[in-house]
DNA sequence: ATGGTGACTGTAC
DNA sequence: CGTACAGCCACCA
C-alpha cells in the first residue's frame, strides 16, 4: 500500500510514473497528479516539477493541464506548442482555450472510484 | 531565518 | 463569465 505522506523525491517519482502512463490523446490535472501521488493539495508542487523536466524530456508533459481545462503555459511562452502537441493527438481546444476535460481526464485504471468523486 | 514567487485549486462574491 | 483570497510547499534571494 502506497504511503500517504511520501517525501518529495517519491512525489517526483509518483507523477513522472504518472505522467509517462498518460494515454495519447488523454490529460490530468496537477491537483490530480498530487492526489494520486500522495500529496493532495500540493498542484503547486507538481508545477515545479513539470517545470524541472523541461530539459529535453521523452515524457508527454503535454499532457498536463490545470483544473479548467486549460494549459496553464501561456505566460511560460510556450503555451500554443501544448496545445498544438494536444491537438495532434485530438484533443478539441475551443475559443476559451479550454478543452472537454470531463471527456479527456485520465485516471489510472487503480484509483479508487472514491478518489475521482473525491477530485 | 524570513518573505516573495509560482506549469495550482477550491470557495466566495 | 471574472476577481479575490486562502491554502498549498519547494525554491531562491
Amino acid at each position: 500500500m502506497l504511503s500517504p505522506l511520501p517525501d518529495e523525491a517519491t512525489l517526483k517519482q509518483r507523477v513522472l510514473a504518472l505522467l509517462a502512463r498518460i494515454p495519447p490523446g488523454r490529460v490530468m490535472t496537477y491537483g490530480q497528479l498530487a492526489l494520486l501521488a500522495g500529496h493532495p493539495g500540493a498542484a503547486r508542487q507538481v508545477g515545479y516539477v513539470m517545470n524541472g523536466l523541461m530539459n529535453g524530456t521523452e515524457l508527454p508533459w503535454q499532457r498536463v493541464i490545470n483544473a479548467q481545462g486549460a494549459v496553464s503555459t501561456d505566460k511560460l511562452g510556450f503555451g500554443d506548442v501544448q496545445r498544438g502537441l494536444l491537438v495532434a493527438e485530438g484533443v478539441v481546444f475551443g475559443a476559451s482555450g479550454k478543452c472537454d476535460l470531463k471527456a479527456r481526464q485520465w485516471w489510472p485504471d487503480e484509483a479508487a472510484p472514491e478518489q475521482q468523486s473525491l477530485f
